[in-house]
RNA sequence: GGUCGCUUAGCUCAGCUGGUUAGAGCGCUGCGUUCACAUCGCAGAGGUCGGUGGUUCGAGUCCACUAGCGACCACCA
């Protein structure tokens, strides 16, 4: 049959039809896979983007990372499922909605009331979503979207009720009250890892805070001094050991003051004076003294960043008003004794920039380290760690399992309170001073539900069990259904700069909710920076957008670029000159298709792949030895999770084998349909987890069933090292013919020979010499023999009827050039290798094997060069 | 301050547990190409693997020190 391709692979009209044509199918969905009982499972749920934005490329790289492996396994028997979802993203999404609302309407979310402002987020929330499923679509993604999900829905919000509850029930869960961050502008608490430190000229004050007190601290924030219930000093400090112990009564700046000199290792002696003023409620390190030497607390700072009742003229200043007038009195007093800038790292709030106060406030938090009944004993952390080093979890790569471990380890309570609208709801109802805990508002009057939400990141660390249907999955102990069936998941694949944000959050989750390890393998790839090796930034207008490539290039192109050249945990380059040159390859393998296709019958084309074809020359035997070989490797490194690798051995198959010489020694040696097409079969196959869509396509010309489920067979081609090692012969023969079509100008080492057998054919074979001369071959000698058998060394090609073997021959100049050259070469190696075998100790220690291995390298050389030396 | 990573061809990067003559893509140079593909082909130039020292029969690979760049975590009042 013959096939009408396009010249040249459009994307564009494939990719929307094909996806579409994958998703009918419904083989996304692993129920729908045709699969015996005991097929293993391969699972991996997609980290959720943020609905905050558009995808950018770090989540096509990540897409197509997760979508080859998914392929790969799905091709390969396993019951694949790759669940997708997105992510609400609390405090960061209120933040988008609320930064256009006062934008565009100079309003803020109080003035909507949470009701209407609600509606406006939802709103924002819906149109988001859609162009990310679009988007995530448009990569070619093999998605389960039948199990779609979002950490913000109905069943998302039935198992985060619950898991709050089981955690309170269980003690892990606790209200206190804590000294947390918090962010005046967001009006919310953040979690230790929300708060960013940008350095900063700051002022720093030295002075005396009366008359009476016997010496000066230091400190950039005079205003938090209103709270000072103690200082504190190197207990190694000489200059102030006297004073340990001793409290003081001191009248600073109009307001009494209790301190007491305490003695506190983590006081550096060059800082400042050495001395510094505890100020319990609003400082995190002040308030860990105070906690170890049972010091009272002073708050001084509200919530809007003012200072509180109870302290005269201040109160009712915002900080930095406070902070003046302090100042000004101090100086005016002539206590101040120096103010001097240094530079400092000032804490602020991670979406909206603003300064951090450090606030003593009532909260809900996660107990890391308390004692969990259903762990025996062992608290949350001590199990993750135990995990981490009982091998449960592998890291790829395994140097960030010491990060997990050490982020483990220093890990504090965890607050999980927030203090924004968009979010979960906590399950707590107050009444007075009761408190309930439970699924529903409880009965009777007077009940009021907790205001605040939950961190983002508490329903992200359920991610992967609580889209698998829990707690409804999980019954007495039991996981059913979909749990039982896809979790623990084998890969979670993520970038590594959200390891400790969110991985260690899963870890101790789902430890806590169903005792199991959410994951086999955490596969953590690097970040795309832009062509200059900067982060791409939203600010810095650096960032590509997808889609934009992908109209240019096609899906498959940005993949392949993607895929190709990065390793795990390294950060990798964006740029469009590579991803322009995949194009090119995409191109390169719909042409190899379209020639092979142009002439090859019905019946060829349905031949099995897993009836392997006969060879029948040398090229043949050649050809299929390397496609033995190239499957092999692609499948080693696939499955070790080294993708370029994989990638980078297929493309060296594809263009520089199959493409530059046996599709060449095709167009003169006929009667290869059989393996031809064969070899265009494997090739799709091997190269669909890569780029799904222009493989699925080229299958789709002469195929009924879809690539997408194309099981791959036992074996490609088939072993066979002697033809490998024949390639220069076929090299130079081709290169002969190749050229011999124009006015031969680049020579290869050896000319062609024509050999044309006198097999009764007389009259013929006259005709036939007037043909090969009149095509310019570049043969340089015809030879016509007795009928025999076809040389071992030569190609067919077939004239007239007639068949023509060709042989290399010898251009005697050509070949005085090469040998000469390759001479030198063996030379060298000669001495190289004849040097080391008679080192003594090199045959001593170095491994048998090696030894031996060189030295018939080394017969085999000596060998050669002598046969060179007779020519 | 702590932890970690990177430094290999003009550019972007591979190089697995130390073992043939260190690789690829792009770029460059020369030659070629109506007959699958100019989104093409062939050939070639180009590297003392950041530096110093060590371990070893053998080091791009392991160790120590050192220089430059980068990331993450913590954080000083």
């Amino acid at each position: 049959m013959k096939k009408e391709m396009e010249k040249v692979y459009n994307p564009q009209e494939c990719e929307d039809h094909i996806y579409q044509k994958w998703e009918n199918s419904g083989y996304f969905n692993p129920d729908n896979l045709a699969l015996s009982d005991d097929a293993p499972n391969y699972t991996i749920i997609l980290p959720p983007p943020n609905i905050t934005a558009k995808l950018h490329i770090g989540h096509s790289a990540m897409l197509a990372l997760e979508d080859l492996m998914i392929r790969y396994h799905r091709m390969n028997g396993y019951r694949t499922l790759w669940l997708p979802g997105t992510d609400h993203a609390a405090i960061a999404t209120q933040n988008v909605v609320e930064k256009e609302l006062f934008k565009s309407t100079g309003k803020t979310r109080h003035d909507l009331g949470k009701e209407v402002f609600l509606s406006k987020v939802w709103e924002f929330v819906n149109k988001t979503q859609a162009t990310i499923l679009s988007q995530t679509k448009k990569m070619g993604s093999s998605l389960d979207w039948s199990r779609l999900a979002f950490t913000l829905d109905e069943e998302r919000q039935q198992a985060v009720r619950k898991m709050f509850i089981d955690m309170y029930q269980d003690g892990v869960i606790y209200r206190g009250e804590r000294i947390v961050n918090w962010c005046p502008r967001c009006h919310s608490t953040l979690s230790d890892d929300e708060v960013e430190y940008h350095e900063q000229e700051a002022k720093l004050y030295t002075f005396k805070y009366s008359v009476d007190f016997p010496f000066a601290i230091s400190t950039t924030r005079p205003e938090t001094k209103l709270g000072d219930t103690a200082v504190a000093v190197n207990p190694k400090d000489e200059r102030y050991q006297k004073y340990l112990g001793k409290e003081f009564s001191v009248d600073f700046c109009g307001q009494k003051l209790k301190l007491k000199i305490i003695g506190d290792r983590k006081v550096e002696m060059d800082f400042g004076t050495g001395a510094l003023g505890v100020t319990p409620a609003h400082s995190m390190v002040d308030w860990q003294m105070a906690q170890d030497q049972g010091l009272e607390t002073v708050k001084v700072i509200d919530e809007n960043g003012k200072i509180k009742e109870n302290f005269g003229e201040y109160s009712g200043l915002s900080a930095l008003e406070a902070r003046a007038k302090i100042v000004e009195k101090l100086q005016t007093s002539g206590l101040m004794i120096e103010e001097k800038i240094f530079s400092n790292n000032l804490s602020s709030c991670y979406r909206c920039d603003s300064p951090i106060e450090p606030l003593l406030s009532k909260q809900w938090f996660i107990g890391v380290d308390r004692p969990v009944a259903r762990f025996d004993g062992q608290t949350l952390k001590e199990k993750a760690i135990a995990a981490y080093k009982g091998k449960d979890i592998e890291f790829l790569p395994d140097r960030f399992g010491k990060s997990f471990e050490s982020w483990m380890s220093n890990l504090r309570d965890w607050c999980i309170s927030r203090q924004i609208w968009f979010g979960h709801e906590i399950p707590v109802w107050y009444r007075g001073e009761e408190i309930f805990v439970g699924e529903s508002v409880p009965q009777g009057d007077g009940w009021l539900q907790d205001g605040d939400t939950l961190d983002t990141w508490f329903s992200s660390g359920m991610w992967t069990f609580s889209t698998l249907g829990w707690p409804n999955n999980f019954q007495e102990g039991k996981k059913i259904g979909d749990l039982k069936r896809f979790h623990p998941t084998q890969v979670l694949e993520t970038g590594y700069e959200i390891l400790t944000l969110w991985v260690s959050r899963m870890v101790m989750m789902s430890l806590f909710a169903i005792n199991e390890i959410p994951f086999e393998k955490v596969y953590l790839h690097g970040t795309i920076l832009d062509s200059k090796g900067k982060k791409m930034s939203k600010s810095k207008g650096n960032g590509v957008d997808p889609i934009d490539v992908i109209n240019i290039y096609g899906a498959d192109a940005l993949r392949l670029s993607l895929l190709t050249g990065s390793t795990p945990g390294n950060d990798s380059r964006y740029s469009e000159e590579k991803v322009a040159a995949k194009r090119n390859f995409i191109n390169k393998l719909w042409n190899i298709s379209r020639f092979i296709l142009s002439d090859l019958s019905e019946e060829t084309s349905s031949c099995d792949l897993d009836s392997l074809p006969e060879p029948k020359t040398l090229a043949d035997r050649w050809i299929m030895a390397e496609l033995h070989q190239t499957a092999n490797l692609v499948r080693e490194k696939l499955d070790d999770f080294n993708f370029s690798l994989a990638a980078e051995e297929l493309s060296n198959f594809t263009w520089n084998k199959l493409a530059d010489w046996y599709l060449e020694i095709a167009k003169v040696e006929k009667g290869k349909e059989e393996i031809l097409a064969h070899l265009l079969k494997s090739i799709l196959v091997l190269w669909h987890p890569f780029i799904p869509y222009v493989t699925e396509e080229i299958w789709s010309q002469f195929n009924n069933d879809l690539l997408i489920v194309k099981q791959w067979p036992g074996t490609f081609g088939r072993k066979d090292d002697e033809a490998v090692r024949d390639y220069s012969l076929i090299q130079d023969i081709i290169i002969g013919v190749r050229n011999g079509r124009s006015e031969n100008r680049v020579e290869p080492a050896r000319k062609v020979k024509a050999l044309i057998f006198n097999n009764n054919h007389s009259s013929l074979i006259n005709s036939q010499l007037e043909i090969i001369k009149n095509l310019k071959t570049g043969i340089s000698e015809i030879e016509v023999a007795e009928k025999t058998e076809q040389p071992k060394e030569s190609i067919a090609i077939i004239v007239g009827g007639v068949e023509i073997y060709l042989l290399g021959a010898v251009d005697q100049e050509k070949e005085k050039m090469r040998l000469h050259k390759e001479r030198e070469n063996l030379e060298k190696m000669i001495s190289l290798l004849s040097g080391r075998l008679a080192n003594e100790e090199f045959v001593a220690k170095a491994p048998a094997a090696l030894v031996e291995k060189e030295q018939t390298r080394l017969l085999a050389m000596r060998e050669e060069l002598k046969k060179m030396l007779n020519h």
